[in-house]
DNA sequence: ACTGACCATTCTAATTTTGCGAATGGATGA
DNA sequence: TCATCCATTCGCAAAATTAGAATGGTCAGT
């Protein structure tokens, strides 16, 4: 038996009307062609027109068959919606968000940050697009994500920053390198090493070039990538300086593999990093829940990532 | 099997909802009640939430159930609604009307008229309402009549005749009555005779006070009822003659049982017959077919009624 | 013209679902 | 305590659905 509340006649004839032929709905269904046949001709006779015509390569719905196959997916929907409705309605934690976040995200916080959400509310589902700060932003006003942790949000009056938290700007070096030492550092002395750099395309190669575009001046040892983890390669490798956030190296920081040093220039403001969402709309029981623990998950990795280095 | 396109489960836990409880349904439903149990527990398994609080005169329904007895009800109304776009995309001739005559027209066009629809429109029902002109006038403007087959409708800016006729002010007698081989007849010779008439609620009743109070002084040898039967009984007798319509009388007239006189007085103005309809909303094609095939039952009624005569 | 591949449809048998009727136990009011 | 109403379970029969085999039609390719 197949726990749907929409007639099987109805199913089939939707799924005919999708493929085109009986055989191929069969296939789809994992049902016999010729139970499929029969409920289509018993819908037909109850309702007492044809809803498909029989043309040489399969069916293709009649106008009575569109006005039933348009019934049918309505009644599909609201069989979801009425679904879904019953399990808010019990206080079950269930549904589908989708979050953008950044790439650095990937082997900071956000796999913690899954598996928390899968292991305390696994009824949630997420959907995680990777994403830049701009392409984030879009993706929340247009209604394709509900939440986005990103760095460096331009203030938006369409978007609600749930969150936020400073990034002191700095330099994150291996272990080793002669900067790794220091408790802080001028920008005019860090950029006497070789850098690594990440492409305009990142939001904090934005971010510096507004601040400190000098550093890009021709004759600076720099190597410019949009891959977050070449940049952490050559910086891993003892010959290079990142300028990144402690969030984008927490965990190498954590590990001891990466130094974090604070730039201590009076321009070098911090970067930020926040969870946002749609301004528009109030965000869902289930989508705040997801904010709460994404939030506390970049809040406990930054505090661990301080803390470690106190 | 009944012909329903939303589950047995969704129509029985409706229907339980309605009633109150499981017994009670199943005897509305003529469904035993154990099935009906079986079918709710059924869907509170699929639903995995209880639909109904079993409580001890019976069953009432949970938030959830409400939720999902809704959505039962609109499925039903949603397939209703598709039976009928489908026929109407049939350009199948099915509908329902409800027809308001009077009571002189169940003996005469009435039958035929319904026959007649049977016969060529089997998928249309009609609904008769045997009732006054003032009855059916209400009735119409009112929306509980959707055409009205009456006599002497005074003019009403929200009812609309689409069709009417003259018919002459005239006695009705027997065969053999002296009165029956006269072309026509003063109502002063008339009134010489016993005469059978109808009472006040009756519409040619009124017609006759208006027109000839005098006929109603004491001393007039006059039958008052409010029964055609009675008054065409009365005629029949040979004994009075009654002032009526060849409308009224036509089966008799054209059986020969009765004869038509006209009285010639010049305030003998002539009775009408129309079909009418509520003016505020247009008819629907099946209300037009109906409205034809009456109208036409009608004017061949007179037609015959007149060439017999003549 | 023939052949292979796809199609809708029919039929028989097996499986599943549904409904009936009897029985059980609980709650309520007299 | 008893009668009456209720929901629920269970065994059985009837009805419905599905699977699988078979049939015949259409079409594209050879």
């Amino acid at each position: 038996m197949v726990s749907s509340l929409v007639p099987a006649a109805l199913r089939y004839a939707d799924q005919v009307a999708r493929s085109g032929s009986i055989q191929r709905a069969a296939k789809e269904l994992n049902v016999a062609a010729s139970a499929i046949n029969r409920q289509i001709l018993q819908l037909e006779g109850i309702l007492g027109v044809p809803l498909f015509e029989r043309v040489a390569k399969g069916m293709r719905l009649t106008p009575a068959g569109d006005a039933v196959v348009t019934m049918a997916r309505r009644w599909h929907a609201d069989e979801r919606r009425a679904a879904a409705d019953l399990q808010q309605l019990q206080g079950i934690h269930q549904g589908h968000v989708r979050l953008v976040a950044m790439d650095s995200h990937v082997n900071g916080f956000l796999p913690t940050f899954v598996l928390q959400m899968a292991r305390e509310h696994p009824r949630i589902s997420l959907e995680i697009e990777i994403g830049s700060t701009d392409a984030a932003a879009a993706a929340l006003a247009g209604g394709t994500a509900d939440i986005a942790a990103v760095f460096n949000l331009s203030p938006r009056r369409d978007l609600h920053v749930l969150w936020n938290a400073e990034l002191p700007f700095g330099c994150v070096t291996a272990a080793g390198h002669p900067v790794a030492a220091r408790k802080s550092i001028s920008l005019q002395e860090a950029v006497g090493y070789p850098i690594a750099l990440q492409s305009r395309a990142l939001m904090i190669r934005r971010y510096l070039e507004t601040r400190h575009g000098w550093l890009f001046t021709e004759g600076q040892k720099v190597v410019e990538t949009n891959s977050l983890q070449l940049v952490k390669a050559l910086a891993r490798s003892g010959h290079y300086i990142a300028f990144t956030s402690e969030l984008d190296a927490a965990p190498e920081l954590l590990d001891g593999t990466f130094t974090f040093v604070p730039v201590r220039d009076k321009g070098a403001e911090p970067q930020t990093v926040c969870v946002a969402i749609d301004g528009r709309k109030p965000l869902t029981r289930i989508g705040r829940i997801v904010a709460e623990v994404l939030t506390r998950n970049i809040a406990d990795c930054l505090d661990e990532v301080r803390r470690k280095r106190a």
